[in-house]
DNA sequence: ACTGGGGCCAGAG
DNA sequence: ACTCTGGCCCCAG
């Protein structure tokens, strides 16, 4: 990954609202050259010691992405809120922006 | 230089 | 609502 990339990918995520989402597609368009995928390869590759509220972060379709750290982070967002439907999709009205 | 694979996405059936 | 396809760009081997 450029660090500028980078830098501007932990920028987006870092504002991010309490009890609020958004997905890797929007992350890209928000930023200058990333794609989705290097979103979440950033996601994945976090340093350790990060501020960043990275469980906010999901996929397009509203879900939470199966990786193995997915039972983890939909309690992370439970925890703040968010409400899950049956199918384990989060309702539209908690997107950000 | 080449290949396969990523916490993806929009569009078309 | 679900599957398939092509495109995306950057690594690691």
């Amino acid at each position: 990954m450029r660090a500028e990339l980078l830098e501007q990918i932990y920028t987006v995520v870092a504002q991010i609202p309490d009890g609020r989402i958004t997905t890797y597609g929007r992350i890209a368009k928000m930023t200058e050259g990333a794609t989705a995928r290097m979103v979440g390869s950033a996601m994945r590759h976090l340093p350790d010691g990060h501020e960043l509220p990275w469980h906010r972060v999901i996929n397009a379709s509203l879900k939470v992405t199966d990786h193995g750290g997915a039972v983890n982070q939909r309690a992370k967002l439970r925890s703040e809120g968010i409400l899950f439907d049956a199918v384990g999709r989060v309702p539209r009205e908690c997107l950000w922006p």
